[in-house]
DNA sequence: CCCAAGACCTGGCGGC
DNA sequence: TGCCGCCAGGTCTTGG
């Protein structure tokens, strides 16, 4: 589900919401997630802190508070502020209830996401955690990715979703953006020029800019922290539209397994010597 | 070493 | 209507 545009629409809107709260209690389902949630880790150390900042890295969301709770999403995770009244959802897992009676909590029906927590936080303990994890896009440089991809014969699509590389773009993005280059998603990533690679940057940046201002995608069940929809999924050029006409030149849009995801491109635009 | 495939889960959809 | 197989926004591990 969320990629790093759905992820930072639910960092801006859980702001205003949990900052300067006070946790309380924290409960939990007992259900296994990616990994165990650790419970008593929280219990241990969260009671009387209080929420200071939420911020993003990668497709994982940061909250300071006295320690520092990494959040992952996983394909169906779910962050919201509700009152205590109202029951928790069908695959409700994790909440961390306020003083004012707000509560944050966490839904994920498939379980693909993670809770970590780091009871005292240092700026050692969040590099370690995000050790392999590559550059935000916004920070990287095209002759950086060409010089770490000279050897890749991988696809360029499958290279995107490699986080290591390049943090936060997912299935649609990575679609949407090569599509955006007029880069074949085939391509072996050690093939792209340099100029290649700088179009498919700033090509990355501005559909990830753009999902941003839409709030993000709904394809089906993701909502932002106001349990809203978003609608950057109105804008979408290739994904989830194959055989409808291109938008550039009418081709119909072809659809893919690279490296066992589905992808979407146009044969003519995304062509031999587009 | 490199890369594709499989595993982890639940739910929704199309086909029969 | 019901059952079955397939598909889904993401990592992580396995094995050829």
């Amino acid at each position: 589900m969320p990629e790093l545009p759905e992820v930072e629409t639910i960092c801006r809107g859980l702001a205003p919401l949990i900052i300067g709260k006070t946790i309380v209690t924290i409960e939990t389902s007992g259900k296994l997630l990616r990994q165990p949630v650790p419970l008593d880790e929280m219990r241990a150390a969260l009671p009387g802190q209080t929420i200071n900042a939420i911020r993003r890295r990668a497709k994982y969301l940061l909250i300071e508070c006295g320690g520092l709770l990494i959040i992952h999403l996983g394909m169906t995770g779910n962050l919201g502020v509700f009152t205590a009244e109202q029951p928790p959802g069908k695959h409700f897992h994790a909440r961390f209830c306020f003083a004012d009676g707000q509560e944050l909590r966490y839904h994920d029906s498939r379980r693909f996401g993670r809770i970590a927590f780091f009871p005292a936080p240092s700026a050692t303990a969040e590099q370690q955690f995000f050790a392999a994890c590559g550059p935000e896009p916004v920070d990287c440089d095209a002759a950086l990715l060409a010089e770490k991809c000279r050897r890749l014969q991988t696809p360029i699509k499958a290279a995107l979703l490699n986080g290591a590389l390049i943090a936060g773009i997912g299935n649609i993005y990575a679609s949407e953006s090569l599509f955006r280059a007029r880069i074949d998603p085939k391509l072996a990533a050690s093939a792209l020029t340099l100029s290649e690679w700088r179009r498919l940057l700033a090509a990355i940046n501005e559909v990830l800019n753009e999902a941003i201002v839409c709030g993000g995608s709904t394809i089906s069940d993701y909502v932002n922290a106001e349990q809203k929809s978003g609608y950057f999924q109105m804008h979408f050029t290739v994904y989830d539209r194959a055989g409808q006409p291109c938008q550039h030149c009418g081709t119909a849009i072809a659809q893919t397994k690279i490296a066992g995801r589905s992808t979407f491109f146009c044969p003519k635009c995304q062509g031999e010597n587009s």
